[in-house]
DNA sequence: CGTGTTTATCGTCAGGCAGACGACTATGAT
DNA sequence: ATCATAGTCGTCTGCCTGACGATAAACACG
């Protein structure tokens, strides 16, 4: 069946973010407000048009640093400068996902440590960080008392691959660090864990696994106290990104 | 900085294709032979533009039944159809990366069982299964003495893409038995793990590992020779898709 | 028809690692 | 001073893996 090559149907390519921090305890997701049709005034995620010099990496460094602030972290940097992780995720192409017209969006994931209040941007009315549950929850009520709509086009399901992806990646690398302030506690990275896999994880143990993976943490000499309890030793993520044997997730 | 997002940068999206299969122990990737400009004649992935009214993994499923007769693997179905696994492997969307235009490739990546020579189609004057190390080598020469041009495009790099992620898949994954046919022996099934690899196992380790490893394999009770030893039993792959705790990739 | 080769399959053993959990340390709160 | 909280070090047991011996069942050859 010959298909002519030569007449090929334009496409909108896009990227959209999976912005994952984790904050009190819960993983959470940037959203930001739809401030026009369609889906007008539901939360869906931050994204945007790639522009015609643009590489798919650089829209969505581009895009980040436009609704956060975050710069991302450049892979061929070797120490973290307290930038985002940020990877390509999958790319969604329905269709139909976008009533205007043919959409392709390559979603990407971005990892960050707790941020301030995050500033909306771009075309969007408002933004800010919801528990993914939450963003994936349908038909519940937020923690507001607002209804909480389903996210706008496939964000729901973007939103979910970009967790599952989280989730089972820091399963086996250094990952999890993403997270974490450039210096931190295995506590704060336990924390991190508990947070994502939403488990509970014994304090020893994690303790002797992460200590004991080399290349995973380094100390950095100084100790701190956040909570009351003892004090901790202060580590930075170490250069290792693989994490061999892997931290694995406890079954439910 | 304000963007027209009205005036959105027109895009053609394509669908690329890793192939892949065991043959003759090796890891071998399915090219096609570009008839046109550019790089004409030089071997390339096969693949060709996304339609109008097509979901991406419909559009991947079409471009492989084109190039090799294989039917998907739809996700849904629970048993095994001899057909292949087709999963999203990566999207590439470098401005430079095609010169004629702007250009983004949905990659993905297919898992076959081994098949008779492949059949040309579409705009390619020929096509073939060649080992991956002698498509991924950069100015040495094939098998047949000829010269090993690198792929066309970024295709290397895509190639190159896929194979980890086969390689990397197989370790957690009941994949392998995608490259076996519906009935095959365990040492059918540790010759694939050997080919993706590149690395000798251990028969009764491997033995003990699969047969142990609830749901991965069902003996279908009957038996076969193939290559003068002892028979073996034959089985089909179970439903398990996930290996819990891994196949170890040895570290070499 | 025995002998060697090949492949499949079962067992054994030691080392490593994870889960469960006890014990001790160092801080802040009362 | 006592308690609560959080961090850190050990111990023990069971499971899994890598290394490798041994047996089983076919074929190839003389």
């Amino acid at each position: 069946m010959p298909y002519d090559p030569s007449a090929f149907p334009p496409f909108a390519v896009t990227v959209d973010l999976v912005v994952l921090t984790v904050r009190r305890h819960a993983l959470c997701a940037l959203a930001v407000r739809r401030g026009e049709q369609p889906f007008q005034g539901r939360w869906a995620l931050p994204g945007g048009f790639v522009r015609p010099d643009e590489d798919l990496g650089q829209a969505a460094a581009r895009e980040l640093v436009e609704e956060t602030g975050l710069r991302a972290h450049d892979p061929s940097a070797p120490a973290q400068d307290n930038g985002a992780h940020l990877e390509q995720l999958a790319t969604y192409g329905d269709p139909k996902r976008d009533p205007r017209m043919r959409v392709v969006s390559v979603a990407h994931l971005a990892l960050a440590p707790d941020l301030p209040a995050p500033r909306a941007g771009g075309d969007a009315n408002s933004a800010r960080w919801a528990p993914v549950e939450e963003l994936l929850q349908q038909g519940g009520y937020g923690r507001d008392g607002e209804q909480a709509a389903p996210l706008a086009f496939d964000h729901a399901q973007i939103l979910s691959d970009g967790v599952e992806r989280a989730r089972s990646k820091i399963e086996y690398s250094s990952l999890a660090t993403a997270f974490c302030p450039s210096e931190f506690t295995v506590g704060e990275l336990r924390r991190v864990y508990e947070a994502v896999w939403g488990v509970a994880l014994d304090p020893r143990n994690f303790h002797r696994k992460v200590t004991g993976t080399p290349g995973f943490l380094v100390p950095t000499g100084g100790t701190t106290t956040r909570q009351g309890g003892r004090p901790a030793q202060l580590f930075r993520a170490g250069g290792a990104t693989l994490l061999n044997p892997p931290m694995l997730r406890p079954e439910v």
